[in-house]
DNA sequence: TTTATCTGATCCAATATTGAGCCATTAGTA
DNA sequence: TACTAATGGCTCAATATTGGATCAGATAAA
């Protein structure tokens, strides 16, 4: 059994805060009476509390306590709940804006070097022998082409939809839907969008993108 | 039996790791004690740990533990943070590839009140007297239009990015660049998107849209 | 046999936790 | 005002946990 460590308290008290406890005078209790409560050295809590502190959910004053923000980073962190709870369905509408245009910018922006991460990529990924091998490395390819889009905000929506697709109604969805075809189909689309990039087309880089997302949506969602 | 090997039980844990296991706060347990529960000596552990490194699925910090990459609880944050610090102009860019589709969709989704609220707000807009106010309207008009785009990932993209251009500089930018005509500019620019939306049509409701864009990255960051 | 792998064990280096104590600030009370 | 209790900020030494690395022997397959 792994031992309870700082960030396992850290992620423990953020559900408790977003559960709604102590939101009614928006302050949370002493690191002495939460260690205790925890079992666990005030030292660990303080570390763990600090976490909270370092991503804004809470503030801390001497003498005073720790408190609860209602600004800015609990409604950024609102914002990402709530895009835990989003459909797959509304996720890959966005999609097919999104990667196609990233497919477009990389064809343009992307160096040598960058190219070559996405071929190797889709080597891996074309070689891999079991399912969650070539889900990381499909799921690499994509990232690879957004990280030489050269748009920041791009590829951190990217991250985003990335990690929520790493989360609950995904899993089921990505394992009822996969197939040794449908593997090989999404492979020789990658070869397709890889192609375009490789010629430094943006357009057909976006379409051979939108193409292979259409695919996915298909096979993940029926049509 | 077949004895386990190291890629055996490396396959074994991935199927853990992508069926949901340990996502919660993305560390996975100590190299003895999953050596334990395979029933297998650390070394072997050891090596098929280093199979999950390889891939990328996993890092292993020394004195830590080891990480699942794509999903752990900081990473989260650390996107929201990065988007911070990401320029006016790279989500410019993406404004542009969203609220025209933002627009379309609500061309054809919007329901009779919606479609009032949007317009109500374009009223307010037109009729404000100084700078935050319209600033307030103008922001409410666009949001309002993602309200009924009938996507809910789209909608909060839209409240993340309503967020960001609330902070720093963002607002120094605003400040230098508004002025009474170009606030005319973008009245009449309103008005184009909303007749759009009230005709039901799509194609120049996110033409219109995407035309009020460029005038404001114009605007905003020079040409 | 040869080769590769697993086992069991030991030590090392990096990091974390513990438990204790003291300080500075704040709030409440006599 | 002055005192007290509560609270977060901080340090320190001792201990524990964890991944990194190596080695000799056992086992199994080519």
């Amino acid at each position: 059994m792994p031992k309870l460590v700082a960030s396992d308290i850290a992620t423990a008290l953020k559900k408790r805060i977003s559960s709604g406890e102590w939101i009614e005078n928006g302050r949370i209790p002493p690191e002495r009476d939460l260690a205790s409560e925890f079992g666990v050295a005030r030292n660990t809590m303080r570390r763990a509390v600090s976490f909270l502190e370092d991503d804004g959910t809470v503030v801390r004053h001497v003498g005073r306590g720790t408190f609860l923000t209602a600004t800015n980073p609990a409604s950024m962190a609102a914002v990402v709940g709530r895009m835990e709870g989003t459909s797959p369905a509304d996720m890959m509408e966005i999609r097919q804006l999104l990667e196609p245009a990233a497919a477009s910018f990389a064809a343009t922006n992307a160096s040598a070097m960058e190219l070559n991460a996405v071929r190797e990529a889709h080597r891996i990924a074309s070689e891999s022998q079991d399912m969650p091998t070539f889900e990381h490395w499909d799921a690499e390819f994509h990232h690879r082409i957004f990280a030489c889009s050269r748009n920041e905000f791009l590829k951190e929506i990217h991250n985003l939809m990335r990690i929520l697709r790493n989360q609950a109604p995904w899993f089921e969805m990505k394992k009822r839907s996969f197939s040794e075809e449908r593997r090989s189909i999404y492979c020789s689309e990658h070869q397709a969008v890889l192609d375009a990039l490789l010629r430094r087309d943006p357009e057909s880089a976006s379409q051979a993108m939108l193409a292979h997302l259409k695919t996915v949506q298909r096979n993940l969602l029926g049509r």
